[in-house]
DNA sequence: GTTTAACCCTGCACGC
DNA sequence: TGCGTGCAGGGTTAAA
């Protein structure tokens, strides 16, 4: 889950969990269930921190959410590759790799799906969250104001990394993953390996404005599902951005611009998708 | 400083 | 049909 379908879930979140008052938390007791809440020895130290308190805001840095509590505690949530959460009734039955249900007092509950276990969650005191080394490193978030183009091209022209990693590094900029790294690169018209520092003032400006737009419009049209079972809404819909993707995943498929067939190299284990005629 | 490989998991598609 | 292999939206760490 990438930046667009974290902030999907904040959206829903924030709509249809906030006001809601935690009755009860159960960590379900496979070995896969504490992986998520893996910095508790205890359930019983998770739990009881949220039993009692009311969701009062939801928050999203970089592709970490925070749900903040009314105790001044908040419950920082990562999705990994394969978690999301789910909205529930006590009726429907729980699907295959749920960790953690929340019921609420007011009727309902929330789950915490993740097939893959790289997701986690953790409660920090609000006044620690400045500290805790999940959230320190986070960079700068494309949809925050103080992220323009004279900054970005200022902090491009420090590193000299390629663009495909610099992009996916949470430290320089955050939320974006491997498949809106491609997009957002595609749309530039630049390579995955071009190198940071030689980006001209044009080039920073095109990227900046893709990274914009693409960020804008997958968020519009509620993420990526890339197929059945994939990320899905806290309702369980899927989003439909899947459809104007022009690069990632289309291997061998004709460039929608250009009609050149797409590529796709191995960059740090990942696979990088680019136009070589687009891309330069 | 930057890049690579290995690792953490499960599920699925694919080739034999 | 069955089985092994590789790969998947993330991130950390150590080592080159």
């Amino acid at each position: 889950m990438e930046l667009p379908e974290v902030e999907v879930m904040r959206r829903d979140l924030e709509k249809d969990v906030v006001g809601r008052r935690i009755k009860a938390v159960e960590v379900k007791t496979t070995k896969n269930a504490m992986r998520a809440i893996r910095r508790y020895a205890k359930r019983k130290d998770f739990t009881s921190r949220l039993v009692g308190t009311k969701i009062s805001k939801v928050e999203r840095r970089g592709k970490y959410l925070l749900m903040h509590l009314d105790s001044s505690d908040a419950l920082v949530v990562h999705f990994g590759m394969s978690g999301q959460f789910q909205r529930g009734t006590g009726r429907t039955p729980l699907p295959p790799h749920t960790h953690v249900v929340f019921t609420f007092q007011q009727g309902g509950d929330l789950r915490f799906v993740d097939p893959r276990t790289f997701g986690e969650m953790f409660v920090a005191t609000a006044d620690e969250l400045g500290k805790v080394k999940e959230l320190q490193h986070i960079a700068i978030d494309p949809l925050d104001q103080v992220f323009t183009w004279p900054t970005f091209q200022y902090l491009l022209a420090q590193r000299a990394a390629k663009m495909k990693a610099i992009l996916m590094d949470q430290k320089f900029i955050s939320g974006l993953g491997n498949i809106y790294s491609d997009e957002v690169l595609f749309t530039a018209g630049l390579r995955y390996d071009r190198l940071s520092d030689t980006l001209s003032s044009q080039e920073v400006r095109r990227l900046y404005r893709a990274i914009q737009e693409t960020i804008q419009e997958a968020i519009k049209l509620r993420g990526t599902t890339l197929y059945d079972e994939a990320y899905v809404d806290l309702f369980g819909q899927p989003g439909e951005y899947q459809n104007e993707l022009k690069v990632y995943g289309r291997s061998g498929l004709p460039c929608r611009r250009c009609r050149t067939p797409v590529q796709s190299v191995k960059i740090s284990q990942r696979n990088a998708y680019f136009c070589p005629q687009c891309q330069s």
